[in-house]
RNA sequence: GGGGCGUUAGCUCAGUUGGCUAGAGCGUUAGACUGGCAGUCUAAAGGUCAUGGGUUCGAUUCCCAUACGCUCCA
């Protein structure tokens, strides 16, 4: 069976069972603080879990693209060492909220597994919760008997709560879980040792390929577990194991899910997949790791520098790496596979084709940059160990300051090593990296505390921001968040008018007032789908009713500003293309940033044409069509712009500024005419990656205000130039006037430098064998360093000081020819060091040239004689 | 969020206690050589030493801040 068919069948049979099929959401996380990508299944129901959500379809069926390589869950470095981990995977899964439970999951289970995909049943273990007594949980005996029925006893463990209790996190819902581990050795091996032994012992052929989590508890911030209202089901099947075993393969990468991938990787290396076992390693990292990146990209996550994009960054290196170190690739490589994984798996996944060139772009980009890390630090160790030539061991402290701050690889470091005969102090490497961690660990230190709930009706918040700015409020709960430095509240409100930051536009801003006090809102943050009010004093009398006021006149601007994005989205599209896509958003009340894929630097004419659709636009004051509740298909047929990324329920909120122009998915606040937003100003445009543009601009007030400064200052330039009428004719005489006069005065300087040295070569006194030459000169100190270079060349055996005062204070130049340095001991450093102190300074330079410079113009004659007393001495 | 590093000519980079008329290679322009091309030689142009403060007689160099970039950790 092909793996898309058995992707396929899976969801069919699901569908079957009355689930809904939903689309897998994005990989990378939007609006969740404690996660930056999607890790289980289960991500995108999480707000169903806690019950921020209602539930849309109690029974639901999906394959989620999930990546694996941060925080909890990670498993970056085993990947491509084994035949099973990975960095991104598919989770094939069903679900149930609040609908069947324990005993329809596994019979499902059961019955899918052996009787669509005819998995042999004797080959399936199957583990049940063992029970814990730290929790007071007894053991899952009604999972054991549902699975009596299928399965015989033998077959059935208990396990530990490591194994069979699923928790999301620290805190939050969770319950135990039953797992199916299949065992796919030979015969021969079975013989030996029963799978029943092998079942959650880490060997490759006895895994674990679907959990089944009866999610019943919700587990508190001090650790303490209590009974959620609604018990749910979350299962999850690893689609590539599952492949694997329906392809009677040992290594998931045998299955047709790789080997596309693994075999064109193959062929650029000039190598054979099976043939040497680095080699192998390698190009089940490279393929592992092209899914995860190029699937991140196409959901909106380009690699960067920090936080989410710096997790794709290094999972890309870390493919460069091994195809650098183990399959002699030294030019990019990764770009070229693309094309495969968009042959096998665009069908499906259609993000993947309709972005396949900004994909290849952005990563052959990344792969250039990294390639030149790595030659740079090459250059830099090779510095090193030539300057340490006595060194057998490389120091700690440099392989990690080469790491930390070059990012060069611990492990490229060793090889070269190795290649030279030396070895790297690892120890001294880890103590650097683990006080760097510790550093981290303790700035980023921030305690949540639990919810304290004033209202128990379990009422959600409503929101009200799109039609008011004030309104009666009650606090339903809150709670106390602690970091480093500051400590702040987070409140929830029974209703409210305060817009949550999301979707690029920021939290509102406003106060919570009545009759006895007043407090302050700084920022409205949205996690998950509760929306949070920050500030950094509770009001006294929780249980009040305030009435929140958003501050108005910066919801007004933002507006504006966010309006206008979607104006200028539309008339991008219209004047570059259709390729135009939304790749980043940011709206608040100063400005408008919108990042968006396309490949070349806009024209100032392209740039011009954009501001014109949209002024027009503003002009025709077109008036705000809002639907929300419309059916997703609708919209999407209605040809709505899908903002990027986003997760979306089955019905969304659409923006419409003439339907024939501009249509969005969008959750923010708009204005209600277009013709408030006033004017539009586009006043920078940039590159910020590979294929992407940005975009800053103003509205309103903001233009306004820059069209005054231009104004202000473009009428102090008129008075400047006394009204001429062509101000650019002016500036630039101006300018060419002011060169050819500066060139005059080098050449008069120079003039009047070139006779004063003959002058000055008259003047010279022989003393010693010596020319002394004393001067005091009219001019700057780059004057007298110009004359003593000139007299160099035309006096031999010359010792020569300058003195010049400008800007009332004194300089000495003292110029010797070289030869005296040694002839005579005459050195031009430490002699104006002494000079200097008779212009109350200092000074210092080279044995033949050296300068200083005092505060005293009066010491120069001073200073001249005692320069000769050295001659003398002489 | 915390640490480290960087920013010098169009590009890639040197510049070692603060004073070396701020350099190299590539590129650009001009001239010469060559039958032409390729090229070789010679010369020239090109720099607010990221920005803003401070210390100093003097800062590309030392200190502080800001911006941007790189990098590691969380």
């Amino acid at each position: 069976m092909k793996s898309a068919e058995i992707r396929k069948t899976f969801l069919e049979f699901f569908e079957n069972k009355q689930h809904k099929i939903v689309p897998s959401s994005p990989m990378v996380v939007k609006n969740d603080p404690t996660l930056m990508f999607t890790n289980a299944g289960m991500n995108q129901f999480k707000d169903i879990f806690l019950g921020n959500s209602p539930v849309k379809f109690p029974r639901i069926a999906d394959t989620q693209k999930c990546l694996r390589v941060s925080g909890k869950h990670n498993d970056l470095e085993e990947v491509g060492h084994d035949t099973y981990h990975h960095t991104m995977f598919e989770m094939l899964g069903n679900w149930s909220f609040g609908d069947y439970f324990k005993k329809e999951a596994i019979e499902w289970a059961w019955e899918l597994l052996t009787g669509v995909y005819g998995i042999t049943k004797e080959n399936l273990y199957v583990t049940v919760f063992g029970g814990d007594k730290t929790d007071g949980l007894e053991p899952d005996n009604e999972a054991f008997e549902f699975w009596l029925k299928y399965v015989p006893k033998e077959r059935i463990l208990y396990g530990s709560k490591k194994d069979n209790f699923w928790e999301m996190g620290e805190s939050g819902p969770c319950g135990p879980c039953s797992e199916i581990h299949i065992d796919i050795r030979s015969e021969e091996e079975k013989k030996v040792i029963s799978g029943r032994d092998l079942v959650n012992n880490d060997h490759p052929l006895v895994i674990e390929i679907w959990n089944l989590v009866f999610i019943e508890f919700n587990r508190k911030s001090d650790g303490k577990l209590v009974q959620l209202p609604a018990k749910h089901v979350d299962t999850g099947m690893g689609f590539e194991r599952l492949t694997m075993a329906l392809q009677g393969k040992k290594s998931n990468y045998d299955t047709d899910v790789f080997q596309p991938i693994i075999q064109e990787i193959a062929r650029i290396a000039g190598k054979v997949y099976g043939a040497e076992i680095k080699a192998d390693i390698a190009m089940r990292v490279i393929a592992d790791h092209l899914r995860a990146i190029s699937f991140a990209i196409a959901d909106g996550q380009l690699p960067s520098n920090n936080k989410a994009g710096y997790v794709i960054r290094r999972i890309l290196r870390r493919a460069v790496r091994y195809g650098y170190t183990f399959l002699d690739l030294k030019e990019p490589f990764i770009t070229h596979l693309v094309t495969v994984l968009v042959d096998e798996m665009g069908d499906f996944f259609p993000e993947l084709k309709s972005q396949q060139i900004l994909i290849k772009k952005v990563i052959s980009e990344e792969e250039y940059a990294f390639l030149r890390t790595l030659s740079q630090g090459i250059k830099r160790f090779e510095q090193y160990t030539d300057s340490n030539p006595d060194k057998t061991i490389i120091d700690g402290t440099f392989a990690f300051e080469l790491f930390d701050t070059f990012g060069f690889p611990v492990d490229l470091t060793q090889l070269m090593a190795r290649e030279k005969g030396l070895s790297v102090d690892m120890a001294g490497f880890s103590t650097g990296l683990e006080e760097q961690k510790k550093r981290s660990r303790q700035a980023a230190t921030i305690n949540t505390d639990d919810w304290v709930i004033i209202d128990k009706s379990e009422e959600k918040t409503i929101f009200l921001g799109y039609e008011l700015l004030e309104t009666e409020v009650e606090i339903l709960r809150f709670r106390k968040v602690k970091n480093q430095k500051t400590e702040f509240f987070q409140i929830v409100l029974n209703r409210t008018p305060f817009y949550a930051e999301s979707g690029g536009q920021v939290g509102d801003k406003g106060i919570l007032e009545n009759e006895l006090e007043k407090i302050e809102i700084q920022d409205t943050q949205k996690e998950n789908d509760l929306i949070i009010h920050i500030t950094d004093k509770l009001p006294t009398d929780l249980t009040a009713t305030f009435t929140a006021k958003v501050d108005a006149g910066k919801r007004r601007l933002t507006m504006n500003n966010h309006s206008a994005t979607h104006l200028m989205h539309a008339a991008l599209k219209q004047v570059l293309g259709n390729h135009v896509e939304q790749r980043g958003s940011q709206v608040d009340e100063n400005r408008l940033r919108f990042d968006f894929s396309h490949f070349s630097k806009m024209s100032e004419e392209e740039i011009r044409q954009v501001e014109q659709i949209v002024n027009r636009k503003i002009r025709e004051n077109i008036v705000l069509n809002e639907q929300r509740n419309v059916p997703v298909d609708e919209a999407k047929a209605q040809g709505a712009a899908a903002l990027f990324g986003e997760k979306y329920g089955e019905f969304v909120r659409m923006i419409t500024f003439d339907p024939a122009f501009s249509i969005e998915l969008c959750g923010g606040t708009h204005v209600p005419a277009t013709g408030q937003i006033g004017m539009f100003k586009i006043v920078s445009e940039a590159a910020i990656a590979a294929g992407i543009r940005r975009i800053e601009a103003i509205t309103a007030d903001q233009v306004e205000h820059l069209l005054q400064d231009q104004e202000t200052t473009m009428k102090q330039l008129q008075e400047v130039f006394k009204n001429q009428k062509d101000l650019v004719k002016a500036a630039q005489q101006l300018v060419d006037e002011k060169k050819l006069l500066e060139k005059q005065i080098e050449e008069m300087k120079r003039e009047k430098v070139a006779s004063l040295k003959y002058d000055l070569k008259n003047q010279a006194e022989a003393i010693n064998g010596v020319n002394f030459i004393a001067h005091k000169l009219d001019g700057d100190a780059q004057t007298a360093r110009d004359l003593a270079y000139m007299m160099k060349d035309i006096v031999d055996n010359m010792f020569l000081v300058l003195g010049n005062v400008s800007d009332g204070k004194a300089n000495l130049t003292v110029m010797i020819s070289e030869n005296l340095n040694t002839e005579k001991g005459l050195n031009a450093g430490q002699i104006i060091r002494e000079i200097a102190k008779e212009i109350q300074g200092g000074g210092g330079g080279q044995p033949h040239f050296a300068t200083a410079g005092g505060k005293n113009p009066a010491g120069l004659e001073k200073a001249f004689e005692k320069a000769k007393e050295f001659l003398v001495k002489a």
